[in-house]
DNA sequence: CCCAGTTCGTAAAACGATTTCTGAGCTTTA
DNA sequence: TAAAGCTCAGAAATCGTTTTACGAACTGGG
């Protein structure tokens, strides 16, 4: 199953073509004669033959899109299968560049996949000044997964996090609640970097309480579970505390419920909790935890929908926003009172 | 930023030299004075030449090396992240072609990097059979993760899972439990895949227990939550219960947990509870369950550096196996009586 | 002063595909 | 029937880099 590879030359011969019928009846084929097409076909079929990738690349098409990632993050998997679903019977491939964080680690992933002439990029995330993005997407067909604002020159996938929060108040004053506080992450001491979900969820929550002649409570910590946890104990010890927790993600209400147990308080009969990304976690039945749902696998397909109609052309930018759903589990029931 | 690419001709124009000598100040560097060197640089730093990496790769050395993980798996991060590190000052960049644990999808991406013509691959726990991987060795540097056994192609790394099955039994043994149950998967009909980490697990169990001439008691059920609960509670029903449990896995342990929760029993003055794999869930304070660790990071460089040795030239195969470690936490304690 | 042996550098040939250009053979049109 | 238009196929150029082969200049020893 090894040996020297076949090339596109033997393949030629073997069929009693030249190499640029090869390619012609591989690639758009322009000008080829259904017999020549058959000839062309058994041949590489016979020989095994699958074209050079890095030859591919260096003239016309590589074929391949490149996702940039930090594989940390749980949803990245679930992303990802989007991704490779919405490439179905398209002959393009996926390769990702696992980064962190840093926006140093990001910008030589990037660097690394243009240097392979990829047909696009899709960025999960990504941690980079606007003005960065707008350049890569200029010279690249781009799109952004979960980063709100949208950009000119490439295109944004995400949730509707506002939405999203929303639907946890719904939810929760529906239920019956009234003093409902909201944990939050702290936005820096300059500018409020609103391209982040989390302030999406912050607006939301504010916004959905307003609507409900409710007193918004915001706390912020840090998106940690420690932080759900410091941050609860804020909200709980209060002379007259919350009945239910809107966190803005599931490792932070995991630090909630944890803060919940420490005081005594039961869940949900106590105290209701309500987290966001729907974390693997939170689907264990010991957790069960009531959280939105951010669509990842829609996100992937989406974002894989919109990179293939760049690469076939488009320029003008396109967002997209997904709305989340609620997951209904064991931590959120009517309050005691 | 972007505009259209420098080229290495363009880079020799600017320096006044030939394209060959501006490779080989890049590359090997055999036969260039340091004034020219010194002449090459300056021109490759002041236009921001970058290679381009494609046209590398179809003549000589693509400089990348790639990884075929299922990125669903929570070590994964890990294992990339002690990669990258042993990647330090290498000049190897590093793909990842995301796969689930479907044979077929991993053939293709397995294909898909070969068609790039990378230096070497990593695999990490990939469920192909055996002659394929040898194949596969025979055409390009190969090492394999996760993945008992060995090869004569191919470097293995892994953890050595029997050591750390008996670091979970002596643990408890030496809280003073005897009746110590283990949680297995299940090895399927024809013949047992002797070369996963399960089965090294529960053959460390047994030995283990047979060592302190303690009757080895294996349950076999599936490796998931729910795969533990019901697993437990064979355990926990019969006439003798155990006294502890070794799961083979953490998310087997959490389904043991959630047995031992609705049993009444308390963790760990009731039933003292083992897993394997140290998953992030686990680290939480509500669960802080005791665990063997696998050292990600130590068998992703560990991998690196006996990938670049095959790179440069070695063609022995090497099996190298990392000595777990236990990590104890809050669900393990001596018995009742 | 000549010759062999180094050094340093370049021209040119790969690598394996795609794409452009050209031409051969037919068919249609005037 | 000659000119024009089409279709199909191949020859050759091209992408950006590495590598090979070779030549020029310099060194040192006899």
């Amino acid at each position: 199953m090894s040996g020297p590879r076949v090339t596109i030359r033997e393949v030629a011969r073997a069929a009693g073509v030249s190499q640029a019928a090869v390619s012609k009846v591989l690639n758009d084929g322009y000008g080829v004669s259904a017999a020549m097409r058959e000839k062309v076909m058994r041949a590489v079929t016979e020989l095994g033959y699958r074209p050079n990738a890095a030859a591919r690349a260096m003239r016309g098409r590589s074929h391949t899109i490149g996702v940039v990632a930090d594989i940390r993050t749980p949803i990245v998997a679930q992303i990802t299968e989007g991704i490779e679903e919405g490439l179905q019977g398209s002959s393009l491939d996926i390769l990702l560049a696992p980064v962190g964080k840093a926006p140093e680690r990001q910008r030589s992933s990037i660097d690394a996949m243009l240097n392979r002439n990829l047909e696009g990029l899709i960025l999960i995330v990504p941690s980079l000044p606007r003005p960065e993005l707008e350049a890569l997407g200029q010279s690249i067909p781009t799109v952004l997964i979960g980063r709100h604002g949208g950009g000119r020159h490439f295109d944004s996938v995400m949730d509707d996090d506002v939405a999203g929060a929303g639907l946890a108040v719904e939810h929760l004053v529906g239920l019956g609640h009234q003093r409902i506080s909201h944990i939050a992450m702290p936005m820096g001491k300059f500018r409020r970097p609103s391209v982040l979900p989390q302030t999406a969820r912050e607006d939301g929550y504010v916004i959905a309480m307003r609507d409900h002649d409710l007193e918004p409570d915001v706390i912020t910590t840090d998106y940690t579970e420690e932080g759900g946890h410091t941050g609860a104990m804020t909200a709980l010890r209060r002379k007259k505390p919350a009945t239910a927790v809107f966190a803005g993600t599931d490792m932070v209400a995991l630090g909630v419920l944890r803060a919940a147990h420490e005081l005594g308080l039961r869940v949900p009969e106590d105290l209701s909790v309500v987290g966001a990304d729907n974390i693997p976690v939170s689907a264990l039945p010991q957790i069960a935890l009531t959280t939105i749902d951010p669509a990842g696998k829609l996100n992937g397909s989406t974002s894989t929908r919109l990179l293939r109609e760049r690469i076939d052309g488009r320029r003008n930018p396109v967002t997209h926003a997904i709305t989340p759903s609620l997951v209904v589990r064991g931590t959120t029931a009517p309050p005691r009172e």
